[in-house]
DNA sequence: CCAATTAATTAGACAAGCCTAATTAAATAA
DNA sequence: TTATTTAATTAGGCTTGTCTAATTAATTGG
């Protein structure tokens, strides 16, 4: 299946929210992950169930097909691997790698993703501490949490993070924290659902529920 | 500036045969080279033309300006750098770089060349034997001459070959020549200006005349 | 159950890049 | 120097992917 630049981003989009939301897949919600006009992804809806890559209903909303989901899984493949590359062999930081991807993620070359991954000694998780598919599309196993689950007095180890807000990314990487810091939750606040936690046993910061629930731990 | 793909497709091109042919650049020939039609090549130039990165008219014909020069040397030198990541890290063959090459020399961020070449070790050629222009546009010196220009008993070392022509590339890999392959001269035989060719003091070959013009050896 | 709001869809437009089929200009050869 | 051939240009059209401004459904709060 020959698939574009701009099906590719829709494609994935798709899979994304189909993995993180438990809702039915409409186009105000991939207008919002796509950054683009609602009424531009009903028209890709339409090119896209032409060409038998999703399914679409105002009730069932969006769903990839086999193919669909094929391709998806190999552009999030693709992205990860890049991702990895960027930061271990051209040492970008964190924050800058999501950008380039997107635009790497879109290489097509027989084997050209395989062969990075062979070159990047097969990885499991990107920078971000997500999980990279294999050939195959099997994802490796994690048990992460999010921040906020954890109770007073809990120690974890920051294991991913979401790559898509820059802003988030900027802030972590302010508070110096990374894929890998150690975190000890303090206290938490009833009143705001803030937390008080200890970066790395040294200092001591308070965050929003919200970055809370944004921080995958283990 | 702000380039699109196809326009940095047209500068590379505008730039190469610049370099190659010694005529004035017309639609046609430019059209040949983008493998495009005429008519789209008079589009573009008006476009380019309009952005101030060539200057055309049918006497002087499509020259570039001097952000246009500085465009295209950034292509030329993203596409040779990533040929070299291809082969020396991702162990591609020699024949099949050129078409991903095309596709990532178009991938932008600050630095991302820069690191690229880093990573690379600062090569000076690419794996075709062609020189990667530096940072600020300086090419590595290389004194290569045509096979053609060599007489009778010469031994020589093949050091550069046309990157964009998979047949010639492929027909090299049959033969077992390469970069780096040594080469003496037999005979030349005057009716059609072939060469009896040693092959790296074994097999002995006949070549054209158009094949001995496009082997640069040192 | 109806009015108000929100979301999906349609209609119509536009830029980028390409094409084919005229048309015009230039070069060449008789 | 005129006729022929070749090359450049224009005219008009198409696809992809986007937009804004209607319009039509759905949902929801009163
Ligand atoms: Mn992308
Ligand atoms: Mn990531
Ligand atoms: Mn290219
Ligand atoms: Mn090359």
């Amino acid at each position: 299946m020959n698939t574009t630049r701009a099906e590719e981003n829709y494609l994935k989009a798709i899979y994304r929210l189909t993995k993180t939301k438990k809702q039915v897949i409409l186009p105000n919600l991939i207008a919002e992950k796509v950054q683009v006009n609602p009424a531009s992804v009903v028209d890709m809806i339409k090119k896209l169930v032409r060409k038998e890559l999703i399914s679409y209903s105002r009730k069932e909303g969006a769903k990839l097909t086999d193919t669909g989901q094929r391709i998806a899984l190999n552009i999030v493949r693709s992205h990860r691997l890049w991702e990895v590359f960027l930061v271990e062999k051209l040492e970008y930081s964190w924050s800058e790698i999501h950008v380039i991807a997107e635009q790497l993620e879109h290489i097509k070359h027989p084997d050209l993703v395989d062969k990075l991954d062979s070159f990047l000694d097969f990885p499991s998780f990107d920078p971000h501490g997500d999980p990279i598919p294999d050939k195959m599309g099997a994802y490796p196993i994690s048990k992460k949490i999010f921040l906020s689950t954890l109770s007073i007095g809990a120690e974890c180890k920051v294991i991913s993070v979401s790559d898509d807000n820059t802003d988030f990314l900027n802030y972590l990487e302010k508070l110096g924290i990374s894929i890998g810091t150690k975190i000890k939750i303090l206290e938490k606040n009833a009143f705001d659902d803030s937390l008080s936690l200890q970066i790395e046993k040294k200092n001591i910061i308070t965050v929003s529920r919200k970055f809370a629930d944004s921080l995958y731990v283990i």
